[in-house]
DNA sequence: CGTTACGTTTACGTTAACGTCAGCTTTACT
DNA sequence: AGTAAAGCTGACGTTAACGTAAACGTAACG
């Protein structure tokens, strides 16, 4: 069975970021740790939403375009009121990535006929070295 | 037959960008436009490179890694010295660009699950809605 | 019971990537 | 010649996303 919940450290570990990090996400409201006394403890959801944070992050969204996102995520079914709204955001986030696909799958074909060439390259020197030799 | 050299507002107007961006790539060594002058003239070069460094971006890449990177794309046949260095650099380039689209295919499909459970949802209360008329 | 380890808050510091503004040239009209 | 437009060079300002350091709490260990 897996913990259920997990401190600072153990966050830190497992996602590879500083506690820092955390504790500005809460300030952020992009985590939601419950507190034992005054320490954190991260539940499930906390790591569910930090998981998809991270991989956020990585695409180039802010935190804030993050934040807004997480709703559809974590929309429990009582306040369904922003729903349409929150929808309407995924969509457009949705069109953003598959955009940042398409030009990702050219500038990869772009740079690999790059490289083909440096290798063609490299081989020239590589020769006219032994050569040389 | 396409213009050989832009002023810097023909540049703005051509890649969405602001004069001190253009100033500031310079400043940092992405670009090198000649001068007429006082004033800049942008080369095809220039072009080819900014539309790189655009697209660098929008990936995640820093300008420092950008920089870095667009001596593959120009590489002239002088100095090749650099040239094995600078494909090992693409190389890893490369692989964190890969591994990003890996990732990014499987948010798409998460993120498009997301929003068919929203669009029954939203189906959902306009029923609701519809009854209660 | 002292101290070591882990965590907390508060607050100022830092870096990247520009924005903005002032003051000066140069070019283009009229 | 006068002036408006476009461009230039500093130089300081700004925002996001944390880093870092000080000062404190508390819980367990020897």
């Amino acid at each position: 069975m897996t913990i259920e919940t997990m401190n600072i450290r153990q966050m830190c570990d497992a996602f590879d970021v500083t506690p820092r990090t955390l504790r500005f996400y809460e300030a952020k409201e992009l985590l939601f740790p419950i507190r034992e006394g005054q320490r954190r403890l991260f539940t499930k959801r906390d790591r569910a939403r930090l998981k998809l944070i991270l991989r956020g992050k990585r695409f180039g969204f802010s935190l804030e375009e993050i934040r807004q996102l997480l709703d559809l995520y974590h929309m429990d079914d009582g306040q369904e009121a922003q729903l349409s709204k929150t929808y309407e955001l995924a969509k457009r986030h949705l069109a953003d990535m598959e955009a940042q696909k398409a030009e990702l799958d050219e500038a990869i074909a772009e740079l690999k006929e790059q490289m083909v060439w440096g290798a063609e390259k490299l081989d020239q020197l590589n020769k006219e070295k032994s050569v040389a030799a």
